[in-house]
DNA sequence: GGAGTATCCCGCAAATTGGTGTAATATTGT
DNA sequence: ACAATATTACACCAATTTGCGGGATACTCC
């Protein structure tokens, strides 16, 4: 019941006209909330985006022509501040990471509900990142390290300088250690991770986690 | 409204009694949920912990003693399936990514509502990941790339191998390209970014999110 | 007391790295 | 269509790094 002096501007970009549609009419239906643009491609969108600058973008990840992760980047370039929530049924690590990594504020998938997707909207303007449920436990599990890790703290601290891309003498001084030493904690990693070189041991870590 | 055969047990570590006993009085007075033990410290949780087996924690990350960082990973290793919220005042990029990194479930900021936090609670057992705005924005910002790399695409992707530990050698089979060419793309990015080894690179190119 | 960790030492052959050039072809933007 | 970038490739060289083999001392934790 607040007074909206200047609503917030959102475009959609998605192909299915009845999802399309849908939140066009839920969008515009909402206090304070104003849709600018309803668009099936990038292609179409970014004919118009210089004139209507909206506030925040839906865009959807499968789209024909260019798809959502590739049309990030070229949104991002056209309008620069502006915020974009992915909206979509994928939910698989690659296309989460990759929507992330090429400037995606936020990420929601498609079963979400009405005033949730109202709520994000806020949510992001305000420097939040919605994220489905989904999506925030596979953003999160991204961080953790294995528990279980065979390395020691020692051996662990130099892998991680080693994938680092140091050298044995760098990683050496850097720890105040000698540099034989260092010789052997990364003889002893890659006996652990039954390795025969760094490429390996820092995919083997990577992949487990224990770097 | 729903009939809950079996509550939800949550534990409570905060050193603080004011907010500790609020919160074990918030909780224990919502439909579904029981506080099966609030302490002060980890040391005193962990006396009791074997016993009681709450379903989530909330955990303070300033703690007399061993602290909320540092208990984690003892916790998950007496309790392996428990789920651990962060409860704290912190919301710096390093004692949030430790966290996360420790084995935590998700990151709340103290200034969350009441029934944000039963919702949380109810979120992370299934399988979800709740965090604060500010968290959360922390957290996908980590994962975005520069858009003004100096880098072209091609080197982009040769300083990501090279920064995975991989001789030019294996760079250049695995992009089936020369070795010789690796080579210069390599050149080409010490100069853009100018530095004069694999180690600066890699510094360099993370610390701007070029990689 | 034994297992694991952390530290240091020697030697050796093979591979990698970084620096200096040059240059043809392809792609892209205006 | 032109200019700038990007991508590809080649030659020569010295220095450094890497991975493997062996062995040694000391400290901690259970």
């Amino acid at each position: 019941m607040q007074i909206q002096h200047t609503p917030i501007t959102v475009a959609i970009i998605e192909d299915d006209s009845m999802i399309r549609e849908s939140y066009s009419y839920l969008i515009a239906n909402s206090e304070g909330f104003e849709v600018v643009g309803a668009y099936k491609s990038y292609e179409e969108a970014a004919k118009n985006f210089l004139n209507i600058r909206p506030d925040v973008i839906l865009l959807d990840v499968e789209l024909p022509g260019i798809n959502g992760i590739e049309a990030l980047p070229k949104i991002k370039k056209l309008l620069p501040t502006v915020q974009i929530l992915i909206l979509t049924v994928y939910e698989n690590n690659e296309t989460v990471f990759d929507a992330l990594s090429q400037g995606a504020s936020g990420y929601l998938t498609k079963n979400t509900s009405s005033n949730k997707i109202i709520e994000a909207i806020k949510e992001v303007l305000e420097g939040g990142a919605p994220m489905s449920a989904g999506v925030a436990r596979l953003v999160i599990n991204s961080f953790q390290r294995n528990q279980n890790s065979p390395l020691s703290k020692r051996e662990t601290e130099v892998l991680e300088n080693v994938s680092l891309g140091k050298s044995r003498r760098r990683i050496a001084d850097e720890l105040f250690i000698d540099m034989e030493t260092v010789k052997t904690h990364i003889k002893n990693i890659y006996q652990k991770l039954d390795v025969h070189s760094k490429a390996d041991a820092i995919k083997t870590a990577k992949e487990n986690k224990f770097i």
